[in-house]
DNA sequence: GAGCACTGC
């Protein structure tokens, strides 16, 4: 018996593509997922042109053994560019790049409109350090920072000691406070918080353009604390588009307060809450303000939303500030009208939602936009020609460096970078970017061996490698201070652009590239591709280099080339018909949705309530009605997380040993519930021994050691398990095992994930039923070798060809018979 | 018989 899909079939899992995505010319739709690509350009013009020539130093290249720096072992990559550059015959050239002695960050020319306003507000303003972002010289440096005094910046946060009792430590508190106080006084905010608590107070939207060190998100929610926008005990909510800033600024905010952490200043988290009912200045992600507003869809304990760092452009970020508009537009409606709702709204669902929240008292809502150096009149307009004012910032000057010619290697280029600094320029520690942990491992064996020829008399160079999957000791390396006479050597990816900040730092090499995720909405399959970087990316990354005093970026690319393509950049802009439109149908199939694209009720708002993929929070209720709810929230927390699974290259065997015990014939999914299983009763026995939740921990760690398992990612997903666990419970499912019967629990996955089903082919092959594409299994799963005729699965990636992942054996009868509004049998 | 940048709920 074959099988087909039916009619209308043949989608796949659009609901990964955002909102942000770009459509390349070969329809592909590429995710730079955490951040935009300003200068959309890059993605959107098709192939990406050749990538500037840098010129090397002949003593790179020379093989006669005439120079200190020759060498062999070089990377394929290297010696193809070794060629490249012989064939330009540049032997003896002098190694040079073009200098740029201001940064050239600069504004697209802004609206006449917004330079008369900003003309006139520059009369008012006089000297105060206020004024319309669009008025913003291309290349202000302002005053400098000096170093370790930036109250502005999260990471560079010292961490104050709670106040004790002893009398010294009770002088040490009161000098910290003082030191406070002069910080807070001498950030450039400071001098304007009357101005701008007046802006805030005449617009409803206000753009606020800070430069690093300004001091915006430390002081802004203060002064407006002081200014009574809590009064009636309403709140003032910041989002920031990571946890580690929300969790830093709040502990910073609340010491500057003289408070305890979750009093007045509080932060709010996926798994940390750290707010109580007095608290009126909370900081938080922007995903998770993103869900209050699904259940208070008028936001209405907030009486002023921050955004913070809107330039980062996340998915979340730019639907929250949809989200925004329209709450505002509500509640204007609702200020308005006082209280009385008529039923002549437009917008029925707004009708609903003001006429639920009758009778309480409801202001409108101020909403404040804050962004680095970037564009805001994108922003502005966006808001209906909201109000844009900056403030100038304290981060040391840094020299921008191109490259004269375009360069075809990178990584070369890199390379020879690093040894001109380290060869020509003073102390001071270097920081290159580079995309991957691959190229990341072969620079570094290349740094060591040209730094082995170095006259003996040179410093030497200390090359330390950072990237998110490296374990957090080696991370730690990154941090620690280079011996006297070495120079330090940060080989990082983006991971230190924005998450980390490294001291030291005096020299920064950006290659302009990143890898991205892309996704075709066509075939639903995902990729990592190299890219060139954004133009704030580039900017963020040169700002690595002024952070403790002045600093050098070299940019091994030239200035005109795509990324100073600003004024392309289309902000705020709307993903792809196709893909609303496929998306929608999948949500039509997974029941979430009613053919008139309405949420339904009760398994839309179900699911909607969950954080999770809609394939997920559908698989839920489903398990629900098989009875084996237990089984799939395992199923869901563990797929929800990164790999589980540890496999270190050089104990390969052993790690392949180690996942045998936990291993499932019939696939995946029932492996990795084993795996939760095993650890759970890891975590039992020493509580069982009456261990403290610490020693409990040590355990589960030195167990996930034993048996290769990512630690970080189990304890991640054993926080999935209980935050999923408590949604569902407050839905009211049935949390049930199946116990033993695994024919059942392969029968629900089959219901839950059957738009995810690959049939064999007669060649061996496999045929993801949905797209008709032709895809293997891939070597990770446990059904690798088994090669089952029908398998379900939750994930299809392109590397070196069309993988599906998380695989479960099914019968494909079920298919018809779980699924008969997509599969019919042939006959 | 394969490799994977970074985030968030």
């Amino acid at each position: 018996m074959g099988f087909k899909a039916r009619e209308g079939g043949g989608l796949l899992d659009f609901l990964h593509a955002p909102p942000s995505a770009h459509i390349t010319s070969d329809g592909c739709v590429l995710r730079p997922s955490h951040r935009r690509c300003p200068s959309g350009g890059h993605s959107t013009n098709g192939p990406y042109s050749p990538f500037p020539i840098f010129p090397s130093p002949p003593s790179l290249h020379e093989r006669d053994g005439k120079t200190a720096a020759r060498g062999g072992g070089e990377t394929h990559r290297a010696a193809a560019s070794r060629r490249g550059s012989d064939h330009h015959g540049r032997a003896g050239a002098r190694y040079e790049v073009k200098r740029r002695l201001r940064r050239s960050s600069s504004y697209s020319s802004p609206s006449p409109d917004l330079q008369a306003e900003a003309k006139a507000l520059r009369r008012k303003e006089g000297a105060s350090g206020l004024r319309l972002a669009s008025d913003r010289p291309a290349a202000t440096v302002a005053g400098f920072r000096r170093a370790r005094d930036s109250a502005a910046a999260a990471s560079d946060m010292p961490s104050f000691p709670s106040s004790g009792a002893s009398p010294q430590k009770q002088q040490h508190n009161a000098r910290r406070r003082q030191l406070i106080r002069q910080q807070r006084k001498s950030l450039p905010i400071a001098s304007v918080e009357k101005r701008l608590i007046e802006e805030v107070r005449k617009n409803d939207t206000l753009i606020v353009v800070g430069e690093t060190g300004s001091g915006k998100t430390t002081q802004l929610p203060q002064f407006l604390y002081d200014a009574g926008f809590c009064q009636d005990g309403k709140v003032i909510g910041i989002t920031q588009p990571r946890r580690v800033a929300a969790v830093t600024v709040a502990k910073r905010v609340a010491e500057e307060c003289n408070d305890q952490l979750g009093k007045k200043v509080g932060y709010s988290i996926r798994f940390d809450d750290s707010t109580s009912n007095a608290t009126r200045i909370k900081y938080m992600t922007d995903g998770l303000l993103l869900r209050e507003a699904l259940l208070d869809p008028l936001l209405s304990k907030y009486s002023v939303i921050v955004v913070d760092e809107a330039h980062e452009r996340t998915v979340h970020t730019d639907v929250l500030l949809g989200l925004l508009k329209k709450v505002q537009h509500s509640r204007s409606i609702y200020a308005n009208k006082n209280g009385k709702i008529l039923p002549d709204i437009q917008d029925q669902s707004q009708y609903f939602t003001l006429k639920a929240c009758q009778g309480t008292k409801i202001d409108p809502l101020k909403l404040i936009i804050m962004s680095a150096s970037l564009d805001a009149k994108c922003f502005s307009d966006y808001f209906g020609s909201a109000k844009a004012v900056h403030i100038q910032g304290r981060q040391y000057p840094v020299d921008i460096l191109y490259t004269y010619q375009p360069e075809s290697d990178y990584l070369d280029a890199t390379l020879v970078t690093i040894f001109q600094i380290h060869l020509e320029e003073g102390p001071g520690d270097i920081l290159a970017f580079l995309t991957g942990q691959e190229e990341i491992e072969s620079l570094d064996r290349l740094i060591q061996e040209r730094a082995r020829q170095l006259p003996p008399q040179r410093s030497k160079i200390w090359t330390t490698p950072i990237y998110s999957s490296l374990p957090s000791e080696q991370q730690m390396n990154a941090f620690k201070p280079a011996p006297a006479g070495t120079r330090k050597v940060v080989l990082a990816t983006n991971i230190a652009e924005t998450s980390v900040t490294i001291p030291g730092i005096k020299y920064v090499i950006d290659p302009g590239m990143v890898k991205a995720r892309a996704y075709n909405p066509v075939t639903g399959m995902e990729s990592l591709i190299i890219i060139p970087v954004s133009k704030a990316q580039a900017l963020q990354r040169s700002g690595r280099a002024g952070r403790e005093g002045p600093g050098k970026c070299y940019r091994l690319f030239q200035e005109t080339l795509g990324i100073d393509d600003i004024i392309g950049f289309d902000f705020m802009e709307k993903p792809s018909r196709t893909a609303i439109l496929k998306s929608l149908e999948q949500l039509i199939l997974l029941g979430a949705l009613t053919d008139d694209y309405k949420l339904s009720d009760p398994v839309g708002r179900q699911m909607a309530r969950l954080p999770l993929d809609p394939m997920y929070s559908k698989a839920l209720i489903v398990a629900s009605e098989f009875k084996c709810l237990e089984e799939m929230l395992i199923v869901v927390s563990m797929l929800s997380v990164e790999s589980i699974f540890f496999s270190p290259r050089e104990k390969l065997e052993e790690a392949r040993a180690a996942r045998k015990s936990f291993e499932s014939s019939e696939g995946d999914h029932i492996t990795l519930v084993n795996v939760y299983r095993a650890a759970k009763e890891c975590l039992e026995k020493s509580k069982n021994a009456n261990a403290k939740e610490k020693t409990m921990e040590k355990a589960l760690n030195r167990w996930c050691r034993e048996n290769f398992i990512n630690y970080r990612s189990l304890r991640h997903a054993c926080d999935v398990h209980s935050q999923i666990q408590g949604h569902v419970q407050q839905m009211g499912l049935n949390v049930s095992s199946c116990g033993d019967d695994m024919v059942l629990f392969r029968r629900c996955l089959t219901a839950a994930f059957f738009l995810n089903a690959a049939m064999r082919q007669p060649d061996g092959s496999y045929r993801a039923l949905a797209t008709s594409q032709s895809v293997q299994i891939h070597p990770s799963s446990v059904l690798f070798q088994k090669k089952p005729d029908c398998a379900i699965f939750n994930e299809l990636v392109r590397t070196s060809q069309n993988y599906v992942k998380d695989l479960t054996r099914i019968d494909p009868v079920w298919l018809a018979e779980l699924a008969p509004q997509y599969y019919a049998t042939e006959d």
